[in-house]
DNA sequence: CATCTAATTAGATGTTGATATAATTAGATG
DNA sequence: CATCTAATTATATCAACATCTAATTAGATG
């Protein structure tokens, strides 16, 4: 865990204190689309004009959203992007299963079933830590179709069209498996990587026959 | 702004405002690094134990925490590491600047003297394609001076207070130079890193001797 | 200047929740 | 079984704050 100072503490329990409300977090989710008067926030939420005016007020005190004046009306609307972002790393953080590309139900639960995900494992480079989710395979599936799901998720792993030695190949799927000569060997075999001279690569799913 | 249905936005709230509490970020920040029990996190954060208890059974009703017990004792850890990975990203988001530090001119010439940046590579995870600046150590430098900086610099790669065997202290700094093991050498000698029955770890600054 | 519109500030109210003390449970040990 | 340790539950208290009504400010318009 990274060592966190008493200042630094006390800003985040409070940026995440704004966002940790109802109404402004929806005010948030509003005013990230286009601006608002205070009027309209209120009819939209359903919320006494003085209520919204607090919260927009607390925002802005907390630099989060910027307002314009025109006559006696008061437009509002986000201020960073960086809230924008924010929110959406969130969301993919707190509910990560909307995020991912649905597949069928039989492929969910095949993965499910043979993969284990581990905690995360970080990664350290002169630009800053990576932090990165490893996935195991708990055991090689034996039924062909279910074989087909794990490969082609392992197949993931390599870039299509880039070409790796037999042993690039291995080091890659050892990190799922000690036993990589078989997902190789099956990988090839069920055309999802092709070989020549020792070189692999992945074909577009196109090219590839089914 | 992403659509955000009434339940999503109840679960994304709430899960805000669980974080939102100094007690309890400060909680969770203990926890990602190892586990705990009441006890002893009652003692760190100079709260009541039945306080402490409260707040670690809300965070396991949120599925953010895990139990296992021993005798009398309840140990605590952080259940998923999506939580981790979270604060890390709030962390730069919030305070983007903190993350890096500057350092004196001499630091700077001499890592730029000694290392090495090579190009982006490209790992490839269930995840999603990450790449990597990599960096290489040209030579090591004798002048215990400069030394000292380099090795500093190897230290960045551990995370403070964490426990590696000699093994996966050799990997990472394989990954900077081939002779890992006069690295891992100097880096005890020069008390960066600590040493005890092949376990390696990197005390915090306060505790190390200068 | 009187009036209208839109927003903010002031003040009141009710709820939630963080923390504490005291009592209770559950496991271990002589 | 008595006792000790560790944690939880029950209960109480206090502060923070989301919301409302009412009053006030500020700009525009006849």
């Amino acid at each position: 865990m990274v060592q966190i100072d008493a200042r630094e503490l006390e800003q985040i329990v409070l940026f995440l204190k704004v966002l940790a409300d109802k109404s402004r977090f929806r005010l948030i989710a509003l005013l990230s689309e286009r601006e608002y008067t205070v009027g309209e926030l209120a009819e939209v939420l359903e919320l006494k004009e003085p209520t919204v005016s607090w919260h927009v007020t607390m925002l802005r005190n907390h630099d989060m959203v910027e307002m314009r004046q025109e006559g006696t009306s008061h437009f509002y609307k986000l201020k960073q992007e960086g809230v924008h972002a924010l929110l959406k790393d969130l969301k993919t953080k707190v509910a990560p299963e909307e995020s991912l590309d649905a597949g069928s139900d039989f492929e969910r639960h095949v993965l499910e079933t043979f993969f284990q995900h581990e905690g995360v494992k970080e990664y350290h480079t002169p630009d800053g830590t990576f932090q990165i989710t490893h996935t195991r395979l708990k055991e090689i599936p034996t039924q062909r179709k279910k074989q087909v799901v794990v490969l082609e998720r392992l197949a993931q792993e390599f870039v299509i069209g880039q070409r790796y030695s037999e042993k690039e190949v291995n080091t890659i799927l050892k990190r799922f498996h000690p036993d990589c000569a078989t997902l190789r060997r099956q990988m090839v075999d069920n055309r999802i990587m092709r070989r020549e001279n020792s070189i692999y690569w992945r074909d577009s799913p196109s090219e590839a026959s089914v």
